[in-house]
DNA sequence: GGGCTTTGTCCTGTGAGTGGAGAAAGTTGA
DNA sequence: TCAACTTTCTCCACTCACAGGACAAAGCCC
């Protein structure tokens, strides 16, 4: 199949693109009420787009008191490839145009292997897809890297956890492999995208999305757009001193929020508690794994130990007194609490909570929602689709 | 004089009028080289602008190798008031519609007294400058308080510092007063403005303005525009915790950096040193006056005085820990220290900058200026008449 | 089958906008 | 002093975007 290489001509298809793709098939007077366009511009515009093949128009909908109408969807063979690249693990997923996930595939990985190791293992991963029958080619692809990228060029620059990609041409080299326009974005923010499009920020203008897997981001979305700062580092808070004369942190400096409260950090401290004979349940599971993660203390805690609801807890507070500082910034309308560690759950939340509703102004928090991601490990990659059908779905 | 009634007809109007508000008296060929319109458009827009009276022709301007153009300019009738309302005192300002400043008074106030008292006292100083020939009324007028405000209603909501005047329409009150448009906005987004418009972030696009007065606010620039906030208290950092367990604020937490620098931080600090015999310069200055401000801070360092300069590092060490968690978390293009304790000067910046430069990310500080603010006192005034110019300056 | 509703198309009028021709008004150099 | 050139501004004809009404098509209900 000739793969997508038509663009929308002008605002008003892009708007009807974008209609499309968030509310699904639509006749054209069901468009016409979200569009601020006669029926006769609507018509034409509409026609336009299936000459380009971008929609088509398939059947007719059941009459609803008069006549029926025709069904204008979005081209059902497009296909959107989504990629988070996290610091141990990468999930690939294929999308239609709706950005509905067709299949997902997710594998262990090490980040600092570089890239060229790296997306070795995604093309494979994106061709088993293809294999599979869920593709036949891909229309555009949205990367997600966890680490700082300079957005325009979609190219990494000092990331901290994968020192191999800076500078890196990743949009560059990925759009020629695949051979279709390629996004690279900060995957936490990709996972921001992904709960605004389809989990619980949708219709949010103005929220953070914190994720804290191996470490720990921020997704700003402001006013509706994704806010990347000047070098594309917004949202890096993970560094952000939460405990004065704290623990050392990789980056140099003491007492860094990463350092006192991540998955990385939470299994550290798990083994220490473990080896002080501090927790039996941990001690048993150290013993039988030779190694302890967050899913080992999410489970000792819903065990009822009581060391691990303390780790939760304590981590949840260091966490909780940076965002309530967030808050008072920031003023956002929704706190999303997602990554790795969301298997701690509502003990987490509840410290989180706690903070922030103690810490920030009444003005702030009296109306500021703190909830916890609703799309789990799919949210990066509907980002990742989301970044990329965005990009397609403007003018040319 | 009857005042300007009119308002641009469609986008094309209101960009000429910014941009001859930015730019000055401009030719139709000038301004057509900073638009994307052909030049029978353009003199059809400008046509229409002269009819209006918003725009004046006068005079030709000096040939340029041949026929001389027409000075196209804003009318020199126009006048925008700026009001900048403080904790302890009002800036009230006219200005041009090129947003200079013709005129300006400063008046010692306690806002605490309420907005029908401070409201009486910022008209009879807006009829001062009307009565000394600078305006014969007023086509608009930006309003600054120190608090959180609704903008589109333009009302105070629970400002803590002046509780009298929550859901007061300040708005629609003094629009009654005046007979004007007013637009009103927290007193540090106004100082964001002023800086952007005339001061030292003039082309940045995301910024953030720190203003230390008799409390801490931050104003907030991303994209261009100002962040607010889904309830209008964005940049509200005053009451981020910048030390556990520190001491008590007026909010009832413990720590708030509010509580152990700003204006009135400052001063009460002074006082303790001075009582405690730490500093004979406090002291004589305390003798001399009954009281310490932070303008005898300053100049205690800067007749040398060690226990001064210790208080003015120590307070910008505290400010500068907080704006370091900001800046790693928004990633600005410049920092712009402001307020009335900017009196306080260098010593106070380098304390801000060894902070942020040490316990932030090198991607975020490596090309990150952080700077006092050039407007000093006026920037609020310019700010607030900046404000009310892009609402009456955009499409009716 | 008649009246009503909904959907979609066709057609015409209006106004936005472009681009070129050319007039107006200046400078420069021989 | 005049010709050649430059810059500014106006005028005009043509194209295209778009709205809105008339109307045809296709359904419903009674």
């Amino acid at each position: 199949m000739r793969r997508m290489t038509a663009r929308p001509a002008n605002a008003h298809q892009a708007k009807l693109l974008r209609l499309l793709r968030d509310g699904g098939p639509n006749s054209r007077a069901q468009l016409g009420d979200q569009i601020d366009l006669s029926r006769s511009k609507l018509a034409v515009e509409v026609d336009r787009l299936l000459e380009t093949g971008l929609v088509v128009a398939d059947g007719l909908a059941a009459s609803r008191g008069g006549r029926r109408s025709h069904n204008i969807r979005l081209n059902p063979g497009l296909r959107f490839l989504g990629v988070d690249i996290g610091a141990t693990s990468v999930d690939v997923a294929v999308t239609n145009a709706e950005l509905e996930i067709l299949g997902h595939l997710n594998q262990p990985l090490d980040v600092r292997e570089g890239p060229v190791a790296v997306f070795e293992q995604v093309l494979s991963m994106a061709a088993k897809l293809r294999a599979s029958g869920l593709a036949e080619g891909y229309d555009g692809a949205g990367i997600g890297v966890p680490g700082p990228v300079r957005f325009p060029e979609g190219v990494p620059v000092a990331p901290p956890i994968m020192p191999g990609w800076d500078g890196f041409p990743v949009r560059e080299a990925l759009s020629q492999e695949l051979g279709c326009p390629v996004m690279v974005d900060n995957d936490v923010n990709l996972m921001a995208m992904g709960e605004q499009h389809a989990g619980v920020a949708r219709s949010v203008g103005d929220f953070l999305c914190v994720k804290i897997g191996t470490g720990i981001g921020c997704g700003i979305v402001a006013g509706g757009d994704v806010h990347r700062g000047v070098t594309g580092s917004a949202g890096d808070i993970g560094h952000i001193q939460a405990v004065p004369d704290g623990r050392p942190c990789a980056c140099g400096n003491r007492g860094c929020l990463e350092a006192h409260f991540s998955g990385a950090a939470l299994a550290r401290d798990a083994v220490e508690a473990a080896q002080q004979g501090l927790s039996d349940e941990l001690a048993s599971r150290l013993a039988a794994n030779g190694t302890l993660t967050a899913v080992d203390v999410a489970a000792a805690a819903a065990a009822g130990d009581a060391t691990a609801l303390d780790l939760i807890r304590e981590g949840g507070n260091r966490v909780g007194q940076v965002i309530a500082g967030l808050v008072s910034f920031f003023n956002p309308g929704l706190v999303v609490i997602g990554g790795g560690v969301t298997g701690l759950g509502h003990n987490l939340l509840a410290a989180i909570r706690t903070q922030v509703y103690r810490q920030s102004l009444p003005l702030a928090t009296g109306n500021l929602p703190i909830v916890l991601g609703e799309l789990g490990p799919t949210a990066g990659v509907i980002g990742a689709a989301r970044l990329i059908s965005d990009h397609l779905f403007s003018p040319a």
